[in-house]
DNA sequence: GTCATCATGTAAGCCGTTACATGATTGC
DNA sequence: GCAATCATGTAACGGCTTACATGATGAC
């Protein structure tokens, strides 16, 4: 699912990995706080696996009156060592997301696997993919929390009785499943309302930085 | 965590793994679906520790007219290998709390990491803890999720704009925090209002069985 | 006698965390 | 020059899952 945060925030602007997780914990908030144990080797995963690429950070260096790009030159060879050429001046290593990339972020919004974590990041990112993609993720949840709902009540009787904490945790349990389908099924209207918009959002048109 | 879960439900009665699973399934729902390859471990780290221990259970096996623990001794024996005299018939393994159990129940419940899993399991759960503990948690439940509201809002500006799904996501977000926060006021109020009442609730008298 | 279910466990692996190590850059 | 922050990584570990292995019991 970190994947899927990846991508999804490469689409908006390229992004190194000490930017990306501030951003993430900016967009999504508490649910995706990631630390970078897990967001480095994340990254170079997708880099494997050809989903994203490093590319030269367009960022010119303050304070040097930027002849080319000698001194981004320059800081890479200080710094050695490690992916060389592709390092900004800070040994920053900006990602971009590939074609290939923007196919997996559409194939891990498709993914049906869907708990309390991977739907909000699927949510917040689906606009990247075409409409029947979306309508199908909505729909999805929408089914998954129905059926939760059904269990829900079937079980209510019994155990709550001797335990008012319990009962409590339940009614407000149920109430919240329940406002949950109601939202869904508004966004649900939403899609199906607009569906003679354009078919999907592209990323920015390559060398318009993003933020 | 699961720890907490596997004392809550022997305060209640005594059982083996696999009721325990079964129970836990019933009571938590889709929250708590535990898998045995973590109930087992977790059953055995809590009786090396002292907090449950093994006993005799009481079943007698249906078809022959119980002449003592004759026919337990038999299964028993011919189930071998292991733990040996306290399994019951079918090769079980009864569990039940002892005092120190008790103790570290409550431990537990007055741990103050409650993230979304965490919380419900010691609500359900903190009925047999005294009052200044239960309100404690609830308390610190709120007050965690006041902080996650400010937050909320603090970040609303920026991020939401172009993304409607996303804004969707936030705005549902924060009415569903503002509506758990209102329902643990109500918690809080419920319980200071039977203060009254005799501190905690204990668990069964040795000897009443459970269901 | 065989199949479904009950019952207990082990092993491998996933996905994430914390803690640690390293070094560049900026501000003072 | 020193601290704070930016930036990238590695290592160890934690908790839980899946898949596997084993065997008892009851229903038919």
């Amino acid at each position: 699912m970190l994947e899927l945060a990846i991508l999804g925030l490469l689409m908006e602007s390229e992004l190194h990995g000490y930017e990306l997780r501030k951003q993430l914990a900016d967009v999504m908030g508490w649910r995706a706080a990631v630390s970078f144990g897990s967001l480095y080797p994340a990254l170079n995963r997708l880099e494997r696996e050809g989903s994203v690429k490093a590319v030269e950070s367009a960022e010119a260096p303050p304070g040097i009156p930027s002849t080319g790009s000698f001194s981004g030159e320059v800081a890479a060879f200080r710094a050695g060592r490690r992916g060389a050429s592709v390092r900004g001046p800070r040994n920053k290593k900006v990602y971009g997301i590939t074609p290939e990339g923007e196919r997996r972020l559409c194939t891990l919004v498709a993914d049906p696997a869907d708990d309390e974590r991977a739907f909000p990041l699927k949510l917040a990112f689906c606009r990247y993919c075409e409409a029947p993609l979306r309508v199908e993720l909505l729909r999805r949840r929408r089914d998954t929390l129905a059926r939760r709902l059904d269990e829900h009540r079937a079980s209510m009787s019994g155990h709550s009785a001797a335990n008012r904490y319990l009962r409590s945790l339940r009614e407000h349990d149920t109430e919240s499943i329940q406002r949950d389908i109601t939202w869904l099924e508004g966004l649900l209207v939403d899609e199906t309302a607009t569906d003679a918009e354009p078919g999907f959002q592209t990323r920015r048109a390559d060398g318009t930085k993003g933020h």
